[in-house]
This record gives C-alpha cells, sequence and structure tokens, in this order.
DNA sequence: CTCTATCTGGAAGGTAGGTTCCGGTTAACT
DNA sequence: AGTTAACCGGAACCTACCTTCCAGATAGAG
C-alpha cells in the first residue's frame, strides 16, 4: 500500500524541469485527482472535458498540463502501479510461498475490479513513460521471484511462466468489463478457476506460452487501439 | 457447420414481408458478405461507410436495408450463431461426455479467435433480434446438456454452472482483444487452463456463481455498452 | 415498349469529441 | 505597489462518424 519509500516525482510535478507556480500545481493535483476518480467510475476513454469539468478547470489547462491522454493515464495511475508493484513484495514477505502466489493473483484482480481504468491500464505499456514502466518491470521481477518460489515448494505447475499473468490479466479485464455493473463478484469466481488451473495437483500438458516479446508487443497494440478511440473493452 | 436444416430466412430479405427486388436483394448480400469479412478482420466497430464501400454500395443503402447496426450485425452473424449452436449437437455425439465437453470448449474459443466480431457477439445479447437469440438459447440448452452428462461422468467438477461459460467467452474475448495481432495462440493456452480448471482432479471450493439473470443483464450491458460507440474494447 | 414502384448513391446536415487560440487574470519577485 | 512571466478558461476550429434527403436510374409488370 506505502509506496515504499521512493519519491514519488522528482520534480513539483511539471512536464519540463521548472517547478510548477502554485496555482498551477494545484490544478495540476485537481486534474489527476478527478481523473483518478473518472477513470475508475467510467473507464480511460472518457471525454477529456469531463475530467476538466470534474476538476473544476477548462480544458485547455488539461492540456497544458498533460499534452496527450497518456500522459493524463501515467499520472492518474503512477500511485496505484507502485502499489501494484508493492503487492508483490508482501505477497514475497509470505512464508507459505503458494499461499503468497495466490494472494498476489486474487489482489491484483480485486485491483482491477476495484478500478475500471486501472484494469485496462494493467494490460497495456506505455512506452513514452519511463518512470511507469519501472514500477510495473519491478512487479514482473518480483512475480518471477514468487514464481520460482512457488515452483520450487512444488504448488505451482512447472510449465507456468511469467507471461501467463498478463494473459490472466487480459481475461480478467473482459470479465470485469462484462460483469461489473451486473454480476460484480464475477470476477472472484473467475479467479479461483485461474489459480485452481495454475496449481500443481495433476495438471494436464499446456500449449506453448507466447514469447515474452510477443507479450509486449500485445501490451503495446492494446495500448496503440486504446488510447486512439476505445472503447474497450473489448 | 451445417444450419441444422432450419430455412435460414422465412422471406427474401425483406425487414417488412414483402420480397425484395432482385437487385435490392444481390445488394443486401453483398453487405452481409462484406459486413462478415470487416467484422471478423477488424471488430463491430467499424464505420458503417466502410462496409457499404467494402460491398461496392452507397451508405443509404446499407441504411435502408438495415437500419440499425444491431440488424446487420444481426444479419451478418446469423451464419455463425447457428455454428455455435450446431457444434453442441457435435459435441453431444461425442460417445465420450468430457471429451465432448473439452471439444466444445475449444471450438468456440477458436470461433472467437477466428472472428475478432464474433468474439465480442458472443459476449452480448440483442434482445430485438428473436431469431438470433433463439439460436443462442438453442445452444444453450445444448450445452446444460453437455454439462450434466460431464457431471454424471465425474470428470467435470460438480459446482461448475452453464453461466460459467459466459464467463469464459467475456475472458477470451479480452484474450483474443489482445493477444490476436502478436501473439496469436494464446487462445489456446488460455482455454487448457479453463478446461484443467474445470476438471473434477482435486476441485477447491469456489466463490459462488452469477445467477442467470445476473448474466443476462451483463451481456444486455456489454449490447448497450458496444453498440453505441466501441469500440471494448474493453 | 412504356410505365411506375422501387431502388440507388452522393451530398448535406447533425453531433461528439479532440485540440488550439487568445484576451484577460494572477502568482511571485523586487 | 509595480512589473512580468506564467497561467487561466471558454470559444473557435477541426475531424470522424452517423443519419437523412433527393434527384436520377432501373427492374419488371402489362
Amino acid at each position: 500500500m506505502a509506496t515504499n519509500g521512493r519519491p514519488a516525482r522528482t520534480d513539483a510535478g511539471s512536464v519540463s524541469g521548472r517547478p510548477l507556480r502554485a496555482d498551477a500545481e494545484r490544478n495540476r493535483q485537481r486534474l489527476i485527482a478527478a481523473a483518478r476518480q473518472v477513470f475508475a467510475e467510467r473507464g480511460l476513454h472518457v471525454p477529456m472535458e469531463d475530467i476538466a469539468r470534474h476538476a473544476g478547470v477548462g480544458v485547455a489547462t488539461l492540456y497544458r498540463r498533460f499534452p496527450t491522454r497518456a500522459h493524463l493515464i501515467a499520472g492518474a495511475f503512477e500511485a496505484k502501479m507502485c502499489a501494484y508493484a508493492d503487492a508483490v513484495a508482501q505477497a514475497l514477505a509470505d512464508p507459505d510461498p503458494w499461499a503468497g502466489f495466490c494472494g498476489y493473483i486474487e489482489r491484483v484482480c480485486a485491483m482491477q475490479a476495484e478500478d475500471r481504468g486501472f484494469a485496462n491500464v494493467l494490460t497495456m505499456t506505455f512506452p513514452l513513460h519511463k518512470c511507469f514502466e519501472a514500477e510495473r518491470d519491478r512487479a514482473f521481477r518480483g512475480f518471477a521471484e514468487l514464481v520460482d518460489r512457488a515452483k520450487a515448494a512444488g504448488e505451482l505447475r512447472q510449465d507456468f511462466v511469467g507471461e501467463d499473468l498478463a494473459v490472466l490479466l487480459m481475461a480478467n479485464a473482459g470479465v470485469i468489463a462484462g460483469t461489473a455493473s451486473a454480476a460484480p463478484h464475477t470476477w472472484r469466481r473467475f479467479a479461483a478457476y485461474m489459480i485452481q488451473a495454475f496449481s500443481a495437483g495433476n495438471a494436464a500438458p499446456l500449449p506453448p506460452p507466447p514469447t515474452p516479446t510477443a507479450i509486449y508487443r500485445a501490451l503495446l497494440h492494446l495500448y496503440e487501439a486504446g488510447i486512439r478511440d476505445e472503447r474497450c473493452g473489448g
């Protein structure tokens, strides 16, 4: 939950190096708060104007501070991305590797269910926002460690690979997009099914996993398709 | 594969009762063919004009024949919906209930992977197109029979419910939306994981499933959200 | 062949959202 | 308090797409 002690930003929030004037920084914070709430409730495709109105500022101010939607998304979800990575550390602290693994899967799926925007953010990569992607990498490295331990404990199937997490996130995003409003607990059952599938107990052979670079290209594709218009949800 | 002997349409294709003039009927067929191809390649959200151009007719002709996008979707996917229902019958013909069940899951996921539009159609309900929904019902009733037999054979977990199929379809739609272009075989691995999760072998307890009416509302929600604008991918 | 109901395509009108411009305002330094 | 660079918001502009309209073309009956 904590941001792991790292400073969230090196500057006061400006895109360039110079710190922002006080009122500008205040508006920037309002925009981020508004974006967090609106993205969480309605997804990443909401009109820019709605976010600006919700923040109580004009559209121009939004564009001045966040020149593209991707900038705004990165700004709004930076903290959650840290929490996502911190959750791995928490899972690694569990003395039982399998419990840690399962807890992490559930936690991540829950984060998707709580926030419609974040559900999609987790299935994209934002190549221009290095600080953002650094958190994802941190999460992924920790997850790889979690996977190794759970395999070593004999609880996780040996043919599980890290890329399977990305697939799970895409699948759960689909479940949530469909059921969030009408059957909001469905994701729990789905996550339980997936954990069941990941357990080592009489595991049947699987088709080969996607390569890491293929998965990266898939995340990139969702970014490109999802920022331009989306709606996707689909 | 076959349309099961039922007449695909009672009339020659008109919305009202009177049959269409020959050229109009020809254009209607062209539109359906164009819509099938374009929906399959690019999803349900493609501009109406692109479909008309691909069919070699004007936009007005498209609107004249299919007053809403939903009409066009229903027209374009009616045959595939029949195939979807026929696949159940085929699965029921398998002497091994578990093999029939697994084969059906794989077949359905494959149909989603082959056709980006159909992947989403299977996660929606079109309440105004009764003939279309009748096929879905036929598929669902057959699937319920398949489930009962697989449970009786002791291969399918007892807590599986028919609604889990809808959840699987939504999840697989999410996997395909993400990986179709960059890692096109990923759905196979995902489907294998799901089948593994459905098998009776040391099945851990699951959170409760959504009710049938909740799932119906979920499908309806995806219809409303997906036809108006979508793009969904989300 | 003639006539007419039916059909056609392009163009026009409407809406939603993204992005930029510009005259007025304000923080903050001296 | 005065000065200035930074900032603000709404309006204007632009694009993409949906939907309707209408003057001309055509199938098909008599």
